[in-house]
DNA sequence: TCAATATATGTTATCGATATCATTCAAAGC
DNA sequence: GCTTTGAATGATATCGATAACATATATTGA
């Protein structure tokens, strides 16, 4: 910067100010400073800049997993929207475990992110009380808790599984299956879970254990969960696969077996993959807001960061239910 | 970190070293460090240890696009690797666009990342000068280019395009149809199509304009160029998918019009997605290393910013043809 | 026993930018 | 005409850590 500041013959500062404040500069200097970086081939060291100004351009981002594209269409529109107004985002994976989770935030608070957004609702002790002490905004997306650390914009896991058990009563199906990923690592599919359960209990429903099943990540996952509901002597009339591709798995073990979809058996998924839409046939989903959650996270993080109050705290963004053919 | 020192009666630079270099530092002191950061709830400052050291633990990388669960597997591998090794990746979307991808690698030597991964190997003329002057490691990923900007850990598209259509001659086809996204701004594209032609031009027989084709990304960019090619007067007998997921969509609408694999039209994928594999029937794929090249990509990385020698400049790291029931 | 080496720690300058206060000079106001 | 105001720029201290050098104490060996 020095040598820019050299070949302009202006100061250090007014270099600086050329480029984080142009209009404190007079329209002539400004003009000379731009032909000296060009000249130099000058980049600015924004360590240095975020070092003193005490405040980065960088945001961090942790999601559970990377491999599904479940989150692509959130940290999209999240990279989108900060990227704007000139943030940069990190993200890091924490494979659904808190205790990655918890190194990966102090590797951010190092690197002096200005927010954190977290995909989880649950943390450990320490982290929940270092974000809740730390001043810059924290985000959380992965579920509507009833107590964020700071700022929750979600749909209701609860609300939308019940919501679909329900909708596939309506529908006529009376041994409703429901299939998720460990529940044990993963307070998403906890919550999902209470709400079909709460479903069943405003239906009159008993809950049958043999219908609750948990299966492995993947298409693979979904496939053997309904090779396993299938030996059952009293075979359910529908599933609700309440995880990432799960139900892709179930829909095609059910054409390798030339299983009549919604006829044999019906398939609900929780997630309105691409694909869904294009199985034969068409299967019926809980459409989420995930890129809503990407922008309005982005947004609001903006907000607090530039300090324009609006006060949000907790963001229901809600979910639909698209009713296809395959139940 | 002057608290932590006082807390513990020692300088700032034995906390500093208790940190970085804590064998430099007595037991004993080690522990009351220990317990003074404890106490203080201290978390460092990397941006300032990195402006004085002048090496950050950042890794810079820019992918084309998010959506596409692709690049998930290379940037899980890639993280996991670094991480162990106390680094962090700072990942970006670039959209296609050479411009965006300007912006972002300059953004990423101002947070003075130590190495950069780029997907592409097509680059803007100013970010090939930059990068070739600047002296942290670059990667390139995306193909086996011949001229890399530094380093290139890749499989060959042009080959890979080739192997599979030489295949697909052997398995009896002589109207292959060859599908690719937008080749305009895609060179990888680029080289999968010459790949193809060039098998075409080895196999004797003559390219028809009408069986290539481009399409939009995603399931229904492979729905509608099979379409268009059950269309033609004179059919393909076999279609050559070669982007991610289109030959999903182009299976599913044969499935749709109740078409049989592969008697009626074959279909094979350019990269083996998990569906591929459990679709009725399978969809014969070329597996690419996408994990290795997230390893490989992270380990010489490491031994560049490590200084540990070994000049690896190009790494090929090859492909397999799975060949299943759709050829 | 005493210089020579090793180990542990402290001091100071510095990384490259920016906050803050100081200065200069011209236009405006009375 | 002279103070007042404001725009443009400069000088200096500082952000929080670490590199490089200096110092103090312990250890070794001849």
């Amino acid at each position: 910067m020095s040598d820019v500041a050299r070949l302009a013959s202006v100061s250090a500062m007014t270099v600086s100010r050329a480029l984080r404040a142009p209009d404190t500069v007079s329209e002539e200097t400004r003009e000379r400073i731009r032909d000296a970086i060009e000249k130099t081939g000058y980049i600015p060291n924004r360590l240095a800049g975020n070092l003193s100004s005490r405040h980065s351009d960088v945001i961090g981002l942790i999601v559970p997993s990377l491999r599904n594209s479940l989150f692509a269409e959130t940290i999209q529109a999240i990279a989108d929207n900060l990227g704007k107004a000139g943030f940069h985002v990190l993200i890091a994976e924490s494979g659904h475990s808190l205790e990655v989770e918890e190194k990966l935030v102090l590797a951010f608070l190092s690197q002096q992110v200005s927010g954190i957004i977290l995909h989880n609702t649950a943390h450990t002790p320490r982290i929940r009380a270092i974000l809740t002490k730390t001043d810059i905004p924290v985000i959380e997306t992965g579920d509507l808790t009833r107590d964020p650390i700071d700022i929750v914009v979600s749909y209701s896991n609860f609300e939308a599984a019940k919501a679909m058990t329900h909708h596939l009563h309506r529908r006529g199906y009376r041994r409703i299956a429901f299939v998720s990923l460990a529940t044990e690592t993963n307070d998403r599919m906890r919550q999902r879970r209470s709400g079909y359960l709460a479903a069943l209990e405003e239906l009159d429903l008993k809950p049958d254990r043999q219908l609750i099943l948990e299966t492995p990540e993947g298409l693979s996952g979904g496939r053997d969960a309904l090779i396993r509901l299938l030996d059952l002597k009293k075979r359910p009339d529908a599933v609700f696969c309440s995880g990432d591709v799960l139900a892709v798995g179930a829909a095609l073990e059910c054409q390798r077996r030339n299983l009549r979809l919604p006829e044999d058996i019906a398939i609900a998924s929780f997630d309105d993959l691409d694909i869904l839409d294009h199985l034969v046939p068409r299967i019926t989903a809980l459409r989420l807001p995930r890129r809503e959650i990407g922008m309005f996270s982005a947004n609001i993080l903006l907000q607090r960061i530039l300090k324009l109050g609006g006060g949000v705290i907790a963001k229901d963004l809600g979910f639909d239910i698209i009713q296809r053919e395959s139940t």
